[in-house]
DNA sequence: TAAATATATGAACAATTGCTCATATATTAA
DNA sequence: TTAATATATGAGCAATTGTTCATATATTTA
C-alpha cells in the first residue's frame, strides 16, 4: 500500500528561502561576502579590493543590510561591514566548496 | 604584527556559486524542488501539485536541467522528473530550516 | 566654520527574468 | 494511420535587477 502524501511549505518560507537564496545569487555579492569572511571591511576597502565603483558597493550593502546578512558600525569617517547571519555564511562556504571541486 | 592577505575566488567558481544559488531563488523553483525533494514527479503531476502551468513548469524544469540540478526519465508518455545533486539539496533544505525557526 | 573624506541615495537605463499564449514534438491508444 | 495525451519551445511582455552618474548626508580636520 503505498503512502504518497506530500508536504508542502508555507507561502511565506517560500519567499524566504528564495529571498536569501537571491541574496546570494549575484557574483558581486558573493565577492563581497566572501571578502567579509575573512575580515570586516569599510565600504571603499570592499571597492578596492573587489575593483568596484563605491555606489555599486553601497547599493549592494544596502541590499544585504536590509536582509541583515551584513551589519556596520561606524568607525570615523568608516563604516565598517560585518557579515551578520553565520548559518548562511555556512551555505556561501559550502556552496563555493560544492563549485570549487568538480 | 598583523597579516591581513585576502583570499580571492576565482572568477568562473564565483560565477558558478551565483548561478546556482539563482536557481534556488525564485519561489516556484524552490516549490519544485522541494516537491522533488519528497517524489519523483511527472510535468504535469509538478504543475497540479503546485497549481502551476504545464508550460511554467516545463520551462523551469527545462532551466533546472541545464544546470544539473534535475533530471529526467522517460516513462510512457510522461517524463518523470528526479533531483540530480544532492549537495544542492542539501543546502536547500538547510535553508529551509533557517528560514523557518525564525 | 569651511574643506576634505567617506558613504548613501535617487534617477535612469540596459539587461535579465518568469510568465502566458500559441504551437511543435513525441508517445500511446483506437 | 489518426486522435488523444504529455511535454517542449519560441515569441512577446511586464517586472525586476545591477550598474552608473550626480548629488546628498555625515564625520573629521584645518
Amino acid at each position: 500500500m503505498e503512502q504518497d502524501t506530500v508536504h508542502f511549505l508555507d507561502e511565506e518560507v517560500v519567499e524566504e528561502v528564495a529571498r536569501t537564496f537571491k541574496a546570494l545569487a549575484d557574483p558581486t555579492r558573493v565577492k563581497i561576502l566572501y571578502l567579509l569572511t575573512q575580515k570586516e571591511c569599510s565600504v571603499g576597502n570592499i571597492a578596492e579590493h573587489l575593483n568596484l565603483t563605491q555606489s555599486a558597493v553601497s547599493h549592494q550593502l544596502s541590499f544585504l543590510k536590509n536582509l541583515r546578512l551584513v551589519k556596520s558600525r561606524r568607525e570615523g569617517q568608516s563604516l565598517i561591514y560585518t557579515y551578520d547571519d553565520e548559518h548562511v555564511i555556512e551555505l556561501l562556504k559550502q556552496m563555493i566548496e560544492h563549485a570549487t571541486h568538480d
